[in-house]
DNA sequence: AATTGCACTTGACCTACATCAAGAAGCTTC
DNA sequence: GAAGCTTCTTGATGTAGGTCAAGTGCAATT
């Protein structure tokens, strides 16, 4: 449970009291290696925080997987659009190794944001991070070429490249798994 | 000033006492089309909603333009993600017919997140709606090509045609104005 | 009403990256 | 530890859509 309480207050500080009620309404929910935790077409049920292990996030089309994001310790995890819509999801959430998340339920979320403004808060400021990061990403997909988007994920998060398979990268920066292939090899 | 509780009322309820005190916090700024209104590298100081007229957000790169949005009236306008993080802006927003907006500066903003639960509700459910509707973006610029992004926008927003020239309309799909011009005169 | 300037169109050509294919190198699993 | 996956690599070929270029049309400015 503390991983809960320290990336909550990554963005808020909460009394004690507020935490045993907010404690209360998590539960651990535990994934083997490939298991898909959220399906397609599936309402995303939970919001949840990552203890331990990676998720991917992805969509299918025509056969071919597009991965949009992946979640690692310490983070949140879910497929965060339909969770707020509460609408069949789009995408697919898996576990990439064997994870370990605490979860809380829709209705058990609106009801802390109703009841402490505190959570509120919280809500807001982690959806204007998802915001940014969505901004950033968007103008690196228009404006850079598959080389400099390999070189920046290269720079800023190396060691994705030993937590999930090529080929999940390859996709998340919107090329092929040759052409990724093809930039490594190159130096 | 009644478009700003309108559209704040889109997504929770004022008090009268409540609005008096929100109310005084906007004012009114107007500009002539092809206004630059926020430019690269400044910071996005202000939060609008859109009383009259068109805008376009987009960015520049190797001097060509990108544009990622549109706003118009009884919705929101500016730089989110630069007004969020408050860092220079890496897009532009401008003025594409006469614009009138009504503003409210960060300060005041957080200020009325921090004295009204209400308030701090409705910068969470506003940013839930920005973040399913960049994910529906995202989904369809990667899956569909570009005469279905034609086909889709068309569906759902033939009027953009009447309010911005098409070659923004292009860049907002993510081709050419050739192509886009293409994709029209085909029937 | 002539001038200037952008938006749009249309055609010819080009290129970054995808797709296809086939082999090599890691992993699981029994 | 051999069999059978899946992932990764490397080469050959294909293509959607971009870029360049040369008009045409229209609206604003004089």
């Amino acid at each position: 449970m503390e991983p809960v309480r320290a990336t909550i207050e990554r963005y808020v500080v909460l009394s004690d009291a507020e935490w045993e009620e907010v404690a209360a309404c998590w539960q651990e929910r535990i994934f083997q290696k490939g298991a898909v935790i959220t399906a397609t077409d599936q309402v995303e049920a939970w919001f949840s925080i990552v203890k331990e292990g990676v998720q991917r996030i992805y969509f299918e089309h025509d056969g071919v997987e597009a991965c949009i994001g992946f979640a690692y310790g310490g983070s949140w995890s879910g497929v965060y659009d339909s969770f707020i819509s509460q609408t069949p999801s789009r995408f697919v959430l898996q576990a990439v190794s064997h994870t370990v998340l605490f979860s809380i339920g829709y209705a058990d979320l609106q009801r802390l944001y109703k009841q402490f403004p505190v959570m509120e808060r919280f809500g807001r400021l982690l959806l204007e991070e998802v915001v940014v990061a969505r901004a950033t990403r968007e103008v690196e997909q228009l404006t850079m070429g598959a080389q400099e988007r390999y070189d920046r994920l290269m720079a800023r998060s190396p060691h994705l490249l030993q937590l999930v398979p090529q080929k999940d990268i390859a996709s998340y920066l919107g090329m092929s798994a040759e052409t990724f292939s093809r930039l490594r090899a190159r130096r």
